[in-house]
DNA sequence: CGTAATTAATCAGTATACCCCGTTTCCGTT
DNA sequence: AACGGAAACGGGGTATACTGATTAATTACG
């Protein structure tokens, strides 16, 4: 009898079913979804992107970047416009709304963090930090959404 | 500048992007995604369940345990028929076929776990998976599709 | 014994995540 | 300058994951 809870992946799942729960619970005030927030983040630190730009800094699929953006900017917290140095790039760049919301969120974001890292000690928690990030790291080119490294990010 | 990196849930996000991706390419030869897989071997440990059962032995949604159902069931991995005793159920099992790529994909499974995680010395490998187990039990409450633990799923 | 509460399933709707393929635009080479 | 390849994006299609409302069948209670 193979239980499922012995597979990684089962495991890795649960996890990010569990998170993504957890967020949309502390951060319920603001509608965002975890993905959203991380679009956001990145257009937080870097203004004006294209889209490829921003699927790598938040690890997310190219084509989802586009959905994700057009529902913010529907909302109205994201703003694209076509680059006049490149026609075929949309810069995108959060509107004064966008930037309020993404800077007030961050302590709604704390929360969700502590709240699914709780039952670990401090000590599991910084393991469990570390190894994921080993993992994520070694194995980056798998997935569509290969994530730029912050070594790399000063760009 | 707050990198997504230190967030656990983009880690944890990134983590089941890379999964997935791994798992399709090594059962690429099966076309069954991990979640089919877990349906399949939720079947294969307790057979003839009902759909809330297989939700809570493999961890998934009912809503979409019904529509994985309805999928393998095209394809005639899976019969599905309404309970005798209880005809607000819809009981499902695996078909001959199924069973037979259900234990035949077991080493293409292995596989998976193996490349998603041959970064990682065994000791590591271990403290991983002790620490998502430790982490996904505590908050096993939270999503709406919580699982049966392994040791509630002798019944 | 009949009604109210509960349960299993379903349906409609939204969001993520990926694939394949085509279009537009740009760039390097000739 | 023309052309071929590459890059950025878009559209169509599939699968997971969850919410809320609804329907049908069963159970529990007075």
């Amino acid at each position: 009898m193979t239980s499922l809870w012995e597979r990684p992946g089962y495991l890795i799942r649960r996890l990010h079913q569990i998170h993504v729960a957890i967020f949309l619970e502390e951060c319920a005030a603001y509608n965002i979804t975890p993905v959203q927030y991380a679009v956001m983040t990145a257009l937080l630190n870097r203004p004006d992107s294209d889209q490829i730009t921003i699927a790598q800094d938040a690890g997310i699929d190219r084509t989802n970047v586009a959905d994700v953006l057009a529902r913010l900017d529907q909302r109205g917290l994201v703003q694209r416009r076509r680059s006049e140095a490149d026609r075929r790039m949309r810069i995108a760049a959060l509107t004064d709304e966008g930037l309020r919301i993404a800077r007030d969120m961050e302590h709604a974001s704390l929360r969700a963090q502590a709240t699914l890292m709780k039952p670990l000690s401090p000590e599991k928690h910084e393991t469990l930090m570390r190894l994921m990030t080993e993992l994520v790291e070694a194995n980056n080119d798998y997935s569509r959404a290969p994530a730029r490294l912050p070594a790399e990010a000063a760009g």
